[in-house]
DNA sequence: GATGAATGAGGCTTCATTCAT
DNA sequence: AATGAATGAAGCCTCATTCAT
């Protein structure tokens, strides 16, 4: 599992380390509120109600503090999905419902998160160091995503499970991601509700892993 | 299908009209080569060999240059749509090798103009007016996709054949454009060349969409 | 009396002419419309359908257009002016009678031509020719508001007549030309109708030209 | 009486109040040096030896810069007029030497503020916020030449003495003011000397307010 | 360490004027 | 002569980063 936060330098006091927490508490208001473009490091300071100056000691540069604030967010992320993916509850569950859950898993998890992904996502496209911070996270849920599914690997009519596994969290992950990003009509004029959207996600998923009775009871 | 750039006010004179040329193409190069942060008035004004002020006369602002680009950009790629999805060869085509073809046609167009349309998804999120006039273009490609599947209708085993296609686009589109902006292994670890990552996206379709027989050979 | 616009290279052929006419017509309307703020060359060259090119052609530069069409606009006040002044009534007019018409005379002038006074006098403090081009207009309404006062000479309680109506002009020229740029609260918190304020003008001229007997009926 | 600048946001620390301070005076020469039309951002950043990040932070807009100096100047002007018209040699003099006192007062502080003046009357007649902000100052001053005059209202033969002091007041100051933008042969090519000038003022309101006594000792 | 004022490069846009057609 | 496209200097404003206190 991913670890917190390294890219801060680490802070000696007590009101120190209050500070650099309402920093990246701030810092993560800002980006679900105002988005990448309203994330000036003077409306951080100005939440957070710590000085410019400060930020700088602390995070060296704004990319730095997006960063962090990327880390505390996504460990918080990492928590949830380890404990949603964990739970006794999977033990019980037909290969069939185990993709419905994980699907489940990923869309909540998208759909919940989605003030800061948005910000998040936007930025990795175009800045290296956000990407390879914010990866493994991903894979961290990819991981758990996969490893619920593959407890069922006899069910999977695969030649290599793994991988299968690994197709359909990139598809699942791909679709809630971009319409998160673009909206449920971008790609297309039909309209879905989320719900919908994450049945049907479900259900190509079991088509492509499980295989026949997958169809629609015709 | 899409119609050419309305957004320029359209040029009298041959050298105007010249120069609108260099402007859109500049702004295309600009995109390509530095995505939307390098996409600067100025940047565009010197490619172009083209004053800022007569960018501003034809243009109107940055925002609309951008669109004007954007709106010339896609209808090259519709066309080219156009062309892919309406050959002939898709009429001696089995349902399967319908489904490849289709889902190739989209991940070739994503793959060819990646260049510009990084700058474009980037940008789409943030601005609606973006959003909106790219749409109609991945409409566009999301109807000639459904169109060629459908006509395998038959073959279908959903109950809502249409659906399950727009489905299908949806989840190879978002597949593909995620890749795009975030390279292979953003989401797992895992590498995939970008065929192989077109030979499962295909599977995963055939295998929703077609249903029973989809698996790999055993 | 002033003399028509000799700023402006005259033309030859009479679609020239028409086209210089439609040019100042359109240069006085935008001043009347959008002040001195928004007399802009491409403005006036739409409105009058006139190319920017011919404007130069014609007026040499930004400045002389505005102070051609200042020349026509104020041609026509002169011409207003003189018709007021010479009028037949005035011989039968008493001292008093005739300080209120000539003050009225003023006053409906200036209230008539508001807008483009405004941006007249606004641009005269700043620009010379502007103001020296406007000048003459105004010493010709000076000249004759002092000529059917000054007929009344022997009336006047002054030691020098011609200084005190010039200084009568003045007051009134000063009070409504403020008036009209800064409207009827700027100076006091007290508000007078336009009508109101005429007549205590008229009254203040009264009582120094004439003297004693102006004083309000106690 | 006018209140101290409330547009700028307020320095904490010491240097920053001598570069607002810097800013404010630097602003003020701009106008009285420049006018409006060289009132720059840049020109005063320069003056000030301030940065134009630091006018920013501190005024918002150039529009704000403007108007804190404009308050920051009047209120010297506030000042002056009190001390002008408070003082204890008002008690000894009579109607007519208070009439021609306050002329004077009025005049002097048009005639010694000038060069900031010009700039400020050019400004009001198109920013509304400038007017309004420059508006309290003048009907401060307005009440001063009322006030010091109404002392004397027995004397005053007019059937509303305060509107007849509001009307002299605005005849001097709209002559004073006028002569101030337009210099003294604009409306009439007679000239006069500024002093010659108040002294017929003078006369005129004598005549207006007081009445019969007020002709030229003939 | 902490603060927040100061910096200034860099972005967008306007518009008077010129000049190729 | 007439046209209107082209030019580019100049203006306003933002914000990441530095630095004096």
């Amino acid at each position: 599992m991913p670890q917190p936060p390294a890219v801060a330098r680490p802070p000696r006091q007590k009101r120190s380390r209050e500070s650099l927490e309402r920093a990246l508490t701030a810092a993560i208001e800002v980006i679900v509120d105002h988005g990448w473009d309203g994330f000036t490091v003077a409306e951080v300071s100005r939440r957070a109600q710590v000085s410019v100056g400060s930020l700088y000691a602390r995070f060296g540069s704004k990319e730095d503090l997006f960063i962090a604030a990327q880390e505390r967010y996504l460990h918080g992320i990492d928590e949830e999905c380890s404990a949603y993916f964990t739970d006794a509850k999977w033990a019980q569950l037909s290969p069939r419902e185990t993709v419905a859950a994980a699907v489940q898993g990923v869309s909540d998890s998208i759909e919940r998160h989605g003030g800061f992904l948005r910000g998040l996502m936007l930025r990795a496209v175009v800045d290296p160091e956000v990407s390879a911070h914010g990866s493994p996270s991903i894979h961290h849920l990819a991981e758990a995503f996969s490893a619920v599914i593959l407890v069922h690997r006899d069910s999977i009519r695969r030649v290599d499970p793994e991988l299968a596994v690994d197709v359909c969290f990139r598809m699942v992950f791909s679709a809630f991601g971009r319409r998160l990003l673009y909206g449920p009509v971008f790609e297309s004029p039909r309209e879905f509700s989320w719900e919908r959207f994450r049945a049907e996600q479900t259900r190509a998923c079991c088509a492509y892993l499980l295989g026949s009775g997958s169809e629609d009871p015709a």
